[in-house]
DNA sequence: CGGAATCCAAAGGGATACTG
DNA sequence: CAGTATCCCTTTGGATTCCG
């Protein structure tokens, strides 16, 4: 793809993130959600189709597992890996820069308000 | 998009990180190259006009600044805004992720019970 | 409940040629 | 050099319906 100028490969990062849903799913799943349904739910307007194949892509990128349990009311739970929780990080710093831009550039005044 | 779902709002963030080379570009520009023709040679296989939609979407959000110097071989040079470089902790992650995956894949006993 | 299967619309990119 | 202008095609994502 691109170059190889870089160390390691940010490529295989990107291919991990790029999706419109990607990062939205991501920090869902970072809160503790795990269902397929309530996934669904968060995201609103998305399709199953989607939401389907963002979870298969993670899957397939050793990001989530998926398992099945087939008791009556099926249900499935998606859960990250450790690869996966390797990724907290950028999540946690991407929530610290949506809380500066709360603040505002050249805002001094504490704004506190709202939680991600 | 998505909406209302949660405060702050990590989506400004998705709308500004999306699209396929968007993560590379501003890796470079993080690592100060400034210009048009360089980062197209970087981006190897990308084409004028992803690389000038890229800019400029980057530009409407305010992340970068498009400075022309009309000399005679013509010459623009893009840099990062302030509210850019407040995503540098973001690459930071990033990079420490990729890291991460050359250091210690071994030390993985994953089980991850795929079955796709 | 958690998908799979279709079908389809459209956005996103790519190739190429040309210009201020 | 740094784009614009076109044209076109591939990929994504969405709506819907049905299945285990």
């Amino acid at each position: 793809m691109s170059e190889q100028t870089c160390p390691g490969s940010i490529e295989r990062l990107v291919e991990i993130l790029e999706g419109k849903w990607t990062l939205l799913l991501l920090r869902h799943l970072f809160n503790g959600v795990t269902r397929f349904g309530v996934l669904r739910r968060m995201l609103h307007p998305i399709s199953p189709k989607t939401l389907t194949d963002r979870l298969r892509l993670l899957e397939e990128r050793g990001i989530v597992t998926r398992t099945i349990y087939s008791e009556v009311p099926l249900h499935v739970e998606y859960q990250l890996t450790e690869r996966g929780r390797r990724l907290e990080p950028l999540f946690v710093a991407m929530g610290e820069w949506v809380r500066s831009e709360d603040s505002g550039p050249e805002n001094e005044l504490i704004s506190t308000s709202l939680s991600s």
